[in-house]
DNA sequence: TAGATTGTTAATCGATTAACAATC
DNA sequence: TAGATTGTTAATCGATTAACAATC
């Protein structure tokens, strides 16, 4: 029913929700959350009525009432786990990324194949990749984020699968397999700089 | 005319064909490209078309002619500079990453506010957010990676805009407001979890 | 030639926007 | 009550897919 595009959206709205809540607002109109996500009232409203979500004619929404609702709807009335596989650049920036724990995802654990990085008895460890299916097994993660080189991430990916890992980020610079069930939502630093490049390229000549 | 999906398709075509060279692949049809990417390949023949990209009835395309003809709408054919601000977690991982370098992509330096990051007299420098503006236009750079708080993402948006910067990719979390003539597209990784957590409890709810 | 693949047009599909009655 | 905002339906818009003539 919903889409990527909308769950994307919802997230900027619990963002903005929380910027305001900070502020001691009580209320808000679709128009206020609109201009936060940079879309239209018309689709703030959309996609709250598509999960039944509902305000008050003249009155527009309590802060407290949706935020709450949409942290349900996004999984923040529970602790998210994740596993990193790859302790590169990128793993490694994710693993000690500060502002998942704060909304409430906890980076349980790191995987590499290199004995130098490991780290095994930290209270967030670093393990051997052997360690996934085990590791994974036991806390009952179903979140895993990819950070391996492209001839590797095909493997590591089946690795996570038959571990039971159902959602992937995949910053991989390739476009991986995955079989149903499963979900696998891909970052590619190189696509979004290429991206940028192409139309600021087509703005330059001339529209 | 062509819109970002597209264009992230054109980078996927890229990779794949790639790969292909190094297995020294002289031909490839859109079938190939589109399993590749994971797309139909009609998709791939209404891509190439809006570029004016025409291949061999009967024959598919060559791949080494494709390539460049890809590389070039992709800015692949000269090295684009970048700028990286905020050397946290994130910011670190961009300023290291190997994988821009191979494809042409250099990050000439980082900023921070923070002394303690500042590198001043390497080859790719870190250093005080008020040089940004001088360095920014002395090199003629006009992409930059914003990997600052959200708090702070506004105003170190607009001091790029000042210096020159047409095109940035944003991981603070929140929605900038960038004028016509800059293009900003956001990476958040917070949503691309929330994004991951909603489809895995829907699968597992049933549909 | 016969067969396979492209390039493009038309059809479909889905998402966004506009509009407005309901109502607080 | 009068005015403003929601919730939803219908209209629009754009992107993807299907289909097939052209042709190598």
């Amino acid at each position: 029913m919903a889409n990527r595009s909308c769950i994307i959206r919802l997230s900027r709205y619990k963002n903005a929700l929380n910027r305001l809540k900070t502020l001691n607002f009580v209320r808000v109109f679709s128009d206020n959350l609109a201009d936060a996500a940079g879309v239209t009232a018309a689709q703030v409203r959309k996609d709250f009525s598509l999960f039944g979500i509902t305000g008050n004619r003249r009155g527009g929404y309590k802060v407290d009432e949706l935020s709450d609702q949409l942290n349900k709807i996004l999984g923040k009335d529970q602790l998210q786990e994740v596993v990193v596989i790859g302790m590169g650049n990128i793993g490694k920036a994710l693993f000690h990324y500060g502002g998942l724990e704060k909304s409430g995802i906890k980076v349980a654990a790191g995987f590499d194949i290199d004995p130098v990085k490991f780290d095994r008895d930290s209270s967030q460890p670093v393990l051997p990749l052997e360690g996934l299916v085990d590791f994974v097994r036991g806390h009952n993660i179903v979140l895993g984020v990819i950070a391996v080189p492209d001839y590797a991430a095909q493997q590591v990916l089946e690795l996570m699968l038959s571990a039971g890992i159902r959602g992937v980020l995949n910053f991989a610079p390739i476009c991986l397999k995955a079989p149903e069930g499963c979900i696998v939502n891909n970052i590619n630093l190189e696509s979004e700089l290429e991206n940028l490049i192409y139309f600021v390229n087509a703005l330059e000549d001339g529209k």
